[in-house]
RNA sequence: GCGCUCGUAGCUCAGUCGGAUAGAGCGGCAGCCUCCUAAGCUGUAGGCCACAGGUUCGAUUCCUGUCGGGCGCACCA
């Protein structure tokens, strides 16, 4: 960013005192190919006309201006590319020391109010690897988001209400009939886990006579019970997974009272114009907005759809003054995002306040074949088990080094591999890497002191060097591309470069030479501020940053 | 049938919302530990970015169509 904001300012400069504005299409970023220099201005109208008159000019004119600048030259049509003295390339060292564990931060989010939800799996048994994906990509949106300027709360929506729950209350009922040495019916739908047996056990344990009461009453005990028992198992899944929501949100509570939230907002439809009744049943015309077709709000058994307290919820969060919202969904809800989108129209909220990021099924494999992801229980399908596998490390990098919105296979055996099909490893060992150096010179009486003078990092001026530096700087933009655009991956492929480079770096070039100690100095310095970057990035995407491996 | 989405190296995938000669890793081939962690490094081979048109200075990226995957199309949640 120190390069991007320098360059920035000296060609808006220029530009004014030869009386031009800011060119709209301008591009100031690194060169896909580092051949080309550092940094390439790419403003494509203006230089593009005139690329040998204009471009050469402010080439001239930049070097003049920005005596930091080693070389400009005008290049290829709408280019102009620059190259940095390696003094200027230095400094970033000092800057990402005072900067710390904030490092790469930045204010783009003006701190804006943002609800993100994720996760929000039925309470109607434990997660499974999908929710894995879901969920480690709400939260490293979260941590990215917040680290962009944003304020961020997160929030786990609870589908409490409804058939759903009526049906878990049932299967746990029956399981405690049978368990007591009745004859039960099994009806063709009901849930068959062994977490419901084992619900039904510790009912039964804190209450022998349970299955005598009235069956009204044993089934709400047993739903009330066995929501509780799901909730605190995904709870703890997901704290094993390093995952926490600031907001648990009921779906009931939407519902509670006579006149209660879901009425209010289609009161409020209505009074807009937007619903009708026909045959019997009260329909959203969310055609008019965009939907494909027109929707139910209220059934004509006078039940309300999921689409009404949806609505509703959505309201709610909009009332409790968020900016934007941002929820974290299943792809095999896609169809949902219109009808939904429509509604928000319909409140009288604009579009661009509501995102959706959508994460896509995740095909677990074991040595390449797949592995039961039916709802048969017992295999390896839940987020607890495979995480217990192969460590919530390798878990988290695997599903965030991808986009969301593609398939993802996640070989068991792959992911626990030391090669770069599972590249959280090669990246850790990076950070590993530096501190076993730092902690080497320690050891052999070495101090670097803290914070770094800019005449100590003098001694780093090879290629190699300014190629990590030249990283290391363009981190900030990396968070902000990666919050614009919601894709955390673009952090995990930040990383893997970084580490590449520092491994390149650490086989090319002795770091602790005792004959050279300005040498070594600069160097200890160097990898301490790549170290800093590491952490900040891993931070992001929730994964550990291991001092030894 | 309609809608959304994807098609990039043999395989798994990136590609910063139109820019230069399209990038990694795995797998293949050839090398590197008397030296700070070899979970590493270096070199090399491999591409008509599914196909055909269009938009413009310029397209893997945007538009249209075709072919081929995936997912949705409930008075379920």
């Amino acid at each position: 960013m120190r390069a991007i904001n320098t360059l920035r300012t000296a060609f808006a400069d220029i530009l004014k005192e030869n009386g031009f504005d800011w060119p709209e299409k301008t591009v100031i970023e690194p060169p896909r190919n580092p051949k080309f220099g550092d940094l390439s201005i790419n403003a494509a109208i203006l230089l593009a006309k005139n690329p040998h008159e204009l471009a050469q000019k402010f080439a001239a004119r930049l070097l003049v201006r920005c005596p930091d600048i080693q070389k400009a030259e005008a290049a290829g049509p709408g280019f102009c590319n620059v190259t940095f003295a390696p003094a200027f390339w230095q400094r970033i060292v000092p800057d990402i020391e005072s900067a710390g564990d904030a490092y790469g931060n930045c204010a783009v989010g003006q701190g804006r109010r943002v609800l993100l939800e994720y996760v929000s799996a039925n309470p109607t048994g434990p997660l499974h690897v999908g929710h894995g994906r879901g969920a480690a990509v709400g939260d490293s949106l979260c941590r990215l988001l917040r680290r962009t300027g944003y304020h961020v709360d997160s929030e786990y929506y609870i589908n409490d209400a409804g058939n759903q729950m009526r049906m878990l209350g049932l299967s746990v009922w029956l399981r405690v009939l049978e368990k007591t040495g009745r004859d039960v019916t099994w009806p063709d739908e009901y849930y068959r886990g062994d977490y419901i047996v084992d619900i039904a056990q510790k009912l039964l344990a804190a209450d022998p006579t349970l299955a005598d009461c009235p069956e009204a009453e044993g089934l709400e005990r047993c739903r009330t019970y066995a929501v509780k028992e799901i909730l605190d198992g995904i709870r703890e899944d997901l704290c094993a997974f390093r995952v926490e929501h600031l907001y648990w949100f009921s779906e009931k509570s939407l519902l509670d009272h006579e006149h209660h939230a879901v009425n209010t907002v289609l009161a409020a439809l209505t009074a807009a114009g937007y619903t009708y009744t026909e045959e019997n049943a009260f329909w959203f015309a969310t055609e008019k907005l965009g939907d494909d077709k027109n929707r139910v709000l209220k059934k004509s058994d006078g039940s309300l759809t999921y689409f009404a307290t949806d609505i509703a919820y959505h309201h709610n969060k909009f009332q409790r003054g968020y900016d934007s919202l941002i929820d974290v969904w299943g792809t095999d809800h896609h169809g949902y995002i219109h009808r939904l989108r429509a509604a928000i129209s319909a409140m009288g909220q604009p579009r661009d306040r509501f995102h959706v990021v959508q994460i896509q099924l995740v095909n677990l494999l074991r040595d390449r074949k797949p592995v039961g992801m039916s709802t048969r229980a017992g295999t390896f399908e839940t987020l607890a088990q495979v995480v217990q596998e192969v460590g919530v490390d390798a878990a988290r990098f695997m599903f965030l080094s991808r986009k969301s919105d593609s398939p993802l296979d996640f070989d068991l055996e792959l992911v626990k591999q030391r090669t770069l099909d599972n590249p959280v490893y090669y990246v850790q060992y990076a950070h590993a890497r530096i501190c076993a150096v730092l902690r080497r010179a320690e050891e052999t009486g070495i101090t670097l002191p803290h914070p770094v003078t800019e005449a100590l990092l003098a001694p780093l001026d090879t290629v190699e060097d300014s190629a990590l530096l030249r990283k290391a700087d363009s981190f900030e933009n990396t968070l902000r591309a990666a919050a614009t655009l919601l894709s955390p991956q673009y952090v995990s492929y930040y990383l893997m470069e970084l580490a590449g480079l520092l491994h390149s770096y650490y086989a090319k070039h002795q770091v602790l030479a005792p004959d050279n100690m300005p040498r070594t100095l600069a160097r200890m310095a160097l990898l301490r501020a790549v170290g800093q970057v590491l952490r900040n990035g891993l931070d992001i995407l929730g994964v550990s940053a291991p001092d030894t491996m």
